[in-house]
DNA sequence: TTTGCAAATGTTATAATGTTGCAAATTTTC
DNA sequence: GAAAATTTGCAACATTATAACATTTGCAAA
């Protein structure tokens, strides 16, 4: 299997999400976090959404859920996703993607494409070496590196070329 | 002269907003677009600022202008700023900074200090290269690419090593 | 088993950031 | 100088995110 995420190739997206839930579960256990019904529900939505989708988008959900949350639920929810690595925020759409690439504590490279909004995640060694060493060349101490990448992905290139 | 820019070695403030306007002056002309005074205000506050200045920062310094100002002022002549390469959007930040190598139409990136604020814009061929390529494996157009490293500059992490 | 504490959640309000739409003024072009 | 296009003013509103404080829950020590 290759370290790339899903919008390009056709998948079992139900077994797909599902993997990810048991993913982080395990994750979770394994570090002693508490994945509760709230935290897991909001990791759900971002799987099954596959598109990047914003706070806002998961309220709304958890309210046809008949779960009476305000933001903050959310965002705390978020926070605690992002802090085990289950959940990238996308600083360029404030929005938020599963993680393709769980329980590393790794900064991914994202590939966003403006026309039918999916999102790759990357894990690109020469890109994270040359940050790293022009980081290094500035004697700068780099802790999260974010690498957000806009344009159009294989298919909407190939329906729309002359954008 | 370097292509970095400005936090990390002192310089004549003054003189380096000036010469950024001066610049933007000149890049305005000869691409017939106006640099019309509101929008060299704008660019004159974010440059004088050397660190990320969020919009409604603007807004603020153009009230003790004097000038009656609402967001949307604000955001056009950022958004005209940007359009040539004048400024760049900070998408972590949700701020600006004048952009060091103005008039090229380009994606630097950068290093961002979480200690002092300090920007700083870099040039990286190297960098540059291998998203271009990764995003080439996948078969992806880059348009527009965002780097942002948030990390500790050398300063403040000779102020405080053990952070 | 209860008591005590930390973590998690609920709740209300509000802050911060960004946009839409339309009218008035200004500048450019013809 | 009139028509067209660009820029600005302005009011309202939309979206995203956080603060502050009360309450509940899970879990462990007494």
């Amino acid at each position: 299997m290759s370290t790339s995420a899903l919008p390009y190739r056709p998948h079992n997206h139900d077994a797909c999400v599902a993997q990810a839930l048991a993913d982080a579960r395990a994750i979770c256990q394994q570090r002693n976090a508490r994945l509760t019904p709230t935290r897991e529900r909001v990791l759900e939505l971002i799987w099954q959404s596959h598109k990047p989708l914003g706070a806002y988008d998961v309220l709304a959900v958890l309210a046809e859920d008949g779960h009476n949350a305000a933001p903050p639920t959310v965002y705390r929810a978020l926070d605690f996703l992002q802090q085990y690595g289950l959940v990238h925020r996308i600083a360029s759409l404030n929005a938020f993607v599963g993680c393709t690439h769980a329980g590393k504590h790794h900064n991914g490279m994202f590939l966003i494409c403006r026309s039918c909004g999916n999102v790759l995640e990357l894990t690109a060694p020469d890109v994270a070496k040359a940050v790293s060493q022009a980081a290094s060349a500035e004697a700068f101490q780099p802790e999260d590196v974010m690498i957000e990448i806009a344009g159009l992905c294989p298919a909407c290139r190939a329906n729309a070329p002359h954008d």
